[in-house]
DNA sequence: GCGTTAAGTTAACACTGTTAACCTATTCAG
DNA sequence: CTGAATAGGTTAACAGTGTTAACTTAACGC
């Protein structure tokens, strides 16, 4: 026990250690199997050494939310990336992205996007803006390739965002693939497959529109 | 202290009022507030006498949750019934009741939909449906009614739900009116406000659309 | 009147975040 | 080179949590 603390005599690369090892705890053990001691057995140092590098818990907790929102932004990026400038699938993209990830880090995400009170975050606070640049930079280049309809970006992005946020937040709550109750087309397919088919609602809306019959039943494009 | 002993010594409407106490001290203190000593002391009565009426703090919490759930379906079924049967207003009330509840009861609603793990209920254990059956008649009658148009139903208001429950989400998590990095067009609203503005992206979509020039740039409509 | 049982009590355990007091090795001033 | 200061760790302890065990006490059926 003691070799590590003459290694680490140096510099504070046990901050990082304390970081790696949060991160490890919650996405084994969820945010209530988050305690300080066990974070600091896992790095094998006394629980209250971790108070010299965090203030508090919330602290810790602060930190290892901000590095994630990190991560979540660099794959956020990837996704869009792969597809052009001023194009719907890039939006698309960045929505499956969100999807995929919140769904792969769910202990993660779960913190991210705590609904904890005291944790009302600014999201300018955060690093890329947890990824709101991004998607909004996606929607003004696609209004202005003439791809999207022009109305108040800001508006469009927030709409966006909520219907994807929500179907990830629902699908955390109770797994909706198990949900009997709410029709065949919904049981059995996956959240990322429900996204999909939400294309369409996206695109061109849910009103009858008057220069298509009554007959119409379309299922969900592909793009 | 025995007072309240006594007279209670007939029946088992202590289960009543710990339940009570519990909304009472969830309400005011939130989550984190509400522990077994504190709504013991709120009745008068010692923390483990709660014991004898519920296993243990969660299946508490789960009967809680259960009489919100009932308050909140009443609520949205209250909104709905002001609006006729088939009409998209009736669908937009049912969304707008709810982010309005989810507002005006934060502490409440955050449990109802906790993103907690082990706490994935089945949509199907809530009473009423947690008000999913109550938005899917409104689609599925709007869809007969020719006002909406015919897909799914079930993926129709997964969709909605989605969407609005996003928005209450995210605003809660951040207060979204004190972001001004949102842009003018957030800043400042209310989210019954953006949901509100939603509502011609939902009728219409984000698409260009070809019977429309580029000049659109329409605001939010009424209805 | 007597046991049984329901409904409450206190004491205690294991766990949590956090603080205080202490030790120790490194660093830096004189 | 010595000695003080300090950064970085330790153990002990406190108040709080959910929960269990053991005990008391009042009400009911026979």
């Amino acid at each position: 026990m003691t070799v590590k603390a003459t290694v680490t005599r140096r510099t504070s690369d046990l901050e990082a250690a304390i970081l790696a090892a949060a991160r490890d705890v919650l996405a084994q053990r969820g945010l209530d199997g988050l305690s300080m001691r066990a974070v600091a057995e896992r790095v094998g140092v006394s629980a209250t050494a971790l108070y010299h590098y965090f203030e508090n818990k919330d602290a810790l907790v602060e930190r290892v939310v901000q590095s994630g929102f990190l991560r979540f932004g660099e794959y956020l990026q990837e996704a869009a990336e792969r597809h052009p400038h001023g194009s719907l699938e890039r939006v698309r993209a960045l929505g499956e992205a969100y999807v995929h990830f919140a769904l792969e880090n769910q202990a993660y995400f779960r913190v991210l996007f705590s609904l904890r009170p005291g944790h009302p975050q600014k999201i300018g606070d955060l690093p890329d803006g947890g990824g709101y640049g991004l998607l909004r930079a996606a929607v003004v280049d696609s209004m202005a390739a003439g791809t999207m309809r022009r109305t108040d970006p800001d508006l469009v992005v927030m709409y966006l965002w909520s219907m994807t946020h929500g179907l990830v937040t629902i699908a955390m709550a109770c797994r909706i693939e198990e949900c009997p109750e709410l029709g065949p087309g919904i049981t059995g397919r996956q959240p990322l497959d429900l996204f999909k088919a939400f294309g369409t609602f996206v695109r061109d809306g849910l009103a009858q529109r008057s220069d298509e019959g009554a007959t119409a039943n379309t299922g969900e494009g592909s793009a």
